[in-house]
DNA sequence: TCACCAGTGGAGGGTTCG
DNA sequence: ATCACGAACCCTCCACTG
């Protein structure tokens, strides 16, 4: 088996806002809130004293702005938390080379090989937090373990907290040291796992499972009757420490997506199919900077009354055109009814052809005589993708546009530009 | 024509996380 | 009774293959 390893994670203490408070240092004190702004927004991060009024990340940005009507709502910078975020991983790869970024905020690292040249882990923590503090000006919680899940739970536990109207400064670092895993675990609430929400809280609550030691002790068989297969056995192991994942510096994407709420719905079929030009064209040119191809194209539509599906399509050629990710799902959102109204279009790729440019591990059977692989010319759009990549790169985004998107591109707004949601104003998608 | 088996892959829906 | 977006993973059903 695995020798002993030792795992840290470190998570940063309300990032979005940390770096507002850095860049801003009058916004100090106050109740701050990053996020989306209009009332179709979500909460993306909120400061201690917000907290203190009952504001977290995720919740609605209506009902922040109802519990703490005096809060400062930014709208957030994801290209300077990009940024930000690169430094602090800079930071993390002076100590070792296992590096495995799970948000902007946080990541796993594997120490065990960097434990003789800084003395011990605690060590290498304090130091991260001191560097991260005085070169980039914001603060972080670090969690010591022998694995990525315990870690990840310790650094929770060494966070500030908001207690009764007071912020509690935290540890700062928690470790959990080798054969205490279970002791340090089994106390907490099973919804402190990573893994169970509200779900799998509910369906564990039924059969009486409270804490992380009620699941440890009440059998596999039950957990997988209750849970399924993959989830009963794998709660079942976090619960007594166990869990082998490797720290993974890069992992490849599966899927590369675009999805957004308009800021009204949209009944129109047509407006909603230049919005689909639009998505397609934003994600093939990802997809193309990824340096691959995609067979599965998925749609996403949520309707007025919130109910959401999903149509997706698996084509024989990779494709990586805008064009020929509509001519996929133009016809699947075609089917779709849409007078009651769309609240949410996303588009989305997968099922990526290898490295070597071979589709993918799927070997087309012998009986599989293309159907039709309609009227696309991948090879010309290949083409004209790069020539507009490469006018983009030199000119910016906005410098291309395909046709069907060109047509009322003031209402059809810019991709990634509300990351948190439509924004107040009302002019655009956004 | 039906039933079966094991394996694989597609489609669609759900859950979870940050 | 209204909360984004992006991504990973899981489950169930179903069709096809051999």
């Amino acid at each position: 088996m695995n020798p002993q390893r030792t795992i840290l994670h470190v998570d940063m203490d309300m990032f979005y806002v940390a770096v507002e408070l850095r860049d801003d240092p009058a916004l100090r004190g106050l109740p701050v809130v990053v996020g989306g702004d209009g009332s179709r927004g979500v909460v993306a991060a909120a400061s201690y004293e917000a907290r203190k009024f009952g504001v977290f990340s995720a919740m609605s940005s209506s009902q922040a702005r109802r519990l703490c009507p005096n809060a400062v709502f930014l709208p957030g910078r994801p290209a300077v938390y990009r940024e930000v975020s690169g430094r602090v991983h800079a930071i993390f790869r002076s100590y070792t080379p296992f590096v495995e970024g799970i948000a902007l905020d946080e990541a796993f690292l594997d120490v065990s090989g960097a434990l003789r040249t800084y003395g011990s882990a605690v060590a290498i923590a304090d130091e991260i937090r001191a560097r991260v503090e005085t070169e980039i000006g914001i603060t972080c919680s670090v969690g010591v373990a022998t694995n990525k899940f315990v870690a990840k739970i310790a650094s929770k536990a060494a966070k500030p907290r908001v207690t009764g109207g007071s912020i509690d400064p935290g540890e700062g670092v928690v470790v959990v040291e080798p054969g205490r895993e279970v002791e340090f675990l089994h106390p907490l609430p099973v919804r402190a796992l990573w893994g169970v929400g509200p779900a799998t809280h509910a369906r564990l609550d039924r059969i009486g499972v409270k804490t992380v030691g009620d699941l440890a002790t009440i059998g596999v068989e039950h957990l997988v009757t209750a849970l399924g297969n993959a989830t009963g056995r794998h709660l079942f192991e976090l619960a007594w420490g166990r869990d082998d994942r490797a720290v993974e510096p890069e992992r490849e994407a599966k899927s590369i997506g675009h999805e957004e709420t308009f800021f009204d719905d949209i009944a129109d079929a047509e407006e909603l199919r230049r919005h689909l030009v639009r998505l397609c064209d934003a994600v093939a040119t990802r997809v193309r900077a990824n340096d691959t191809r995609a067979r599965t194209l998925t749609l996403k539509i949520k309707f007025s009354n919130f109910r959401s599906i999903t149509r997706s399509i698996t084509v024989d050629t990779a494709r990586s055109s805008g064009p020929g990710f509509v001519d996929a799902l133009g016809p699947l959102l075609g089917a779709i009814e849409v007078h009651q109204g769309v609240r949410l279009l996303g588009v989305s790729a997968s099922q990526f052809e290898d490295a070597d440019g071979r589709a993918g591990p799927v070997q087309a059977s012998l009986f599989d005589e293309p159907v039709e692989e309609r009227a696309v010319d991948e090879a010309t759009w290949a083409n004209a993708s790069g020539v507009m990549d490469e006018i983009r790169r030199k000119f910016g985004g906005d410098a291309i546009r395909t046709v069907a998107a060109l047509r009322d591109v003031e209402d059809l707004g810019e991709i990634g530009e509300n990351p948190w949601g439509p924004a107040s104003s009302s002019d655009g998608t956004r």
